[in-house]
DNA sequence: AATGAATGAGCATTCATTCAT
DNA sequence: TATGAATGAATGCTCATTCAT
């Protein structure tokens, strides 16, 4: 089964892809031994990737973050569209609405660890894509976005992107079609 | 130590009121022994008040709740002045936010236990407050508070007010001066 | 509630049946609380009456002797009667099962406490029957108890009652009507 | 302490010796904790070799049984041969004694868990050592056993080989030199 | 004498993390 | 580098026993 040095890369991402999945089963405080076994690696592998349990979560969040930046970075792109790349994300990503929520929040501060730096990384994609074309006042935007968070509760990837989409809505906020990056 | 018989009231508010400043700072899942230290009881007092956790977190749930119900049950009573009873307790507890955020949440569903239950009992208080004033359609009520208990979040006490008044503000809901009930 | 002291024979009573049920349901490891919750008093009360889970038994267990006692001292008593009343309480009482088998166990020794003394008045009892009129050894007897108190298992009463006769019956040992003592 | 992944196979072996062990000294309620100390292996090791509480014991029952069914399937093995490896079991196993007379009693049933196809598994094997053969009528060997359990008690193992050895003498059942299989 | 609350040790079980292989 | 066993510190909960009333 060891595969060898090789093999790291594609363990590492099983790793993550791993990760995402159990977070939003399982939510975030999910046993590390489950993304292990889901990845197919020993637990061992994972603490070789990851030194702890942050690292892992700082991890999955990064990927979201990530393509929020990228989408933002993207030529021609227009808030809407960037705002949907963040919504699909929070239906998506537990630990995505977790960071977006809870940047400040006074629980569970200790299991986001670098969250701080990753909200204020969305939050300069989105203020990028604000400049004269502000629905909301900039100031308004991150608040808008934990709002949404907030609303993007339910059992199923339908019941929570509707409920997404009735959130921004009831904000006046615009949004394209709800989407990974890219498409 | 054991004060007797007679403190059994004393000692069963002092685990409520320890089980809502535990659960603001460490969470839902915090210990069952924390609750117990900070009531300054013993571990086996806090389970003869309360038969498991579900209970303990059912009974802090239950006093938010219950003000926002007899706030809507006040003779004269506005949304607006439901609406700050409420924001109220989002400010003060963890928990309670928890509870209007995670009605249906896919996730840790089961450490609410009751919630449903408690959930529906505040969205019926505030229907009954909307009843030909709505400013919001009736439907995106809950809805709306879902969106102002994700924005609060905070270390502070102000900080959450602040940004709880913000995201009503942003709804376009107005709402009186943040209190519990009665005032 | 409190009927002050004329209530205490009564309450003592009532302890002493309580036990006796709940050790035939749960077993001998019942927890004390149980007991006093059926007999209507207080767990202060039942400390009251016992010093501590091993009085409790050994007073269960006492009756179940001295049923027996009474039954062998009776005039005209035969051995196959004296079984008789030995093989109701057999029937009855999980923790009399436990006593003629675990004379000298090994195991749950502390949980029987006078039980050395309890089995001795038994084989006591038997002895005296057992004059002239052996149908085993008088060694064996005691044996043949033991080996006969392992078969009494079974969910129902009658189960047991009726896996008790076989069980004399394979040892060829002749014994009355099954019948608390006096009948 | 800790000798690797290597000493796994050992380290389950003196799981299940230390648990046959402390339930032959503190009965099948022995605190899990005394089994991995006694083992020299931490408390989540045990937990890693056996799901929970039921599987060690009926790992150790398992044992039990399988000399049992394997004396029985010997070349020309007799009843008394079946018999005195059954004995034998007895005698050293206070977890087979429960097994044997607790198959369908009426408390702790949950305790023994697979129990009832264990003891099935035994009655199989001394079924078909019976044929042709009986010293007893086939649907009374199972009774003999429980009877023979019931005696097996005292502290040492020599008491109980000899109460052992009276019993089937008394129900006038012939048994081999009480011993393990094989020899 | 009765009550029932309080206590705190004890137990099964889980899980993050370390480590020998 | 990968593995998965070992570890031991929590954690929820139970229960015998004590004690203020």
């Amino acid at each position: 089964m060891n595969q060898g040095p090789r093999a790291a890369a594609r363990n590492r991402a099983a790793l993550v892809a791993a990760a995402r999945e159990v977070y939003a089963e399982l939510g975030l405080d999910a046993p590390m031994a489950e993304i292990a076994r889901r990845a197919g690696v020993g637990q061992g592998s994972l603490y070789r990737h990851f030194p702890d349990r942050d690292a892992v979560v700082a991890t999955v969040l990064e990927e979201n973050v990530v393509q929020v930046e990228q989408a933002a970075a993207a030529e021609g792109a227009t808030l809407a569209e960037v705002l949907a790349v963040l919504t699909w994300h929070l239906v998506e990503s537990a630990a995505f609405i977790g960071l977006l929520r809870a940047e400040c929040a006074t629980v569970r501060r200790e299991e986001l660890g670098r969250a701080g730096e990753l909200g204020e990384r969305v939050e300069r994609a989105l203020r990028g894509e604000l400049r004269d074309r502000g629905q909301l006042p900039a100031d308004s935007l991150m608040l808008a976005v934990a709002m949404v968070s907030g609303a993007v509760t339910g059992p199923t990837r339908e019941d929570r992107e509707r409920r997404a989409l009735e959130a921004w809505a009831l904000l006046g906020v615009e949004v394209g079609p709800v989407r990974p990056f890219p498409g």
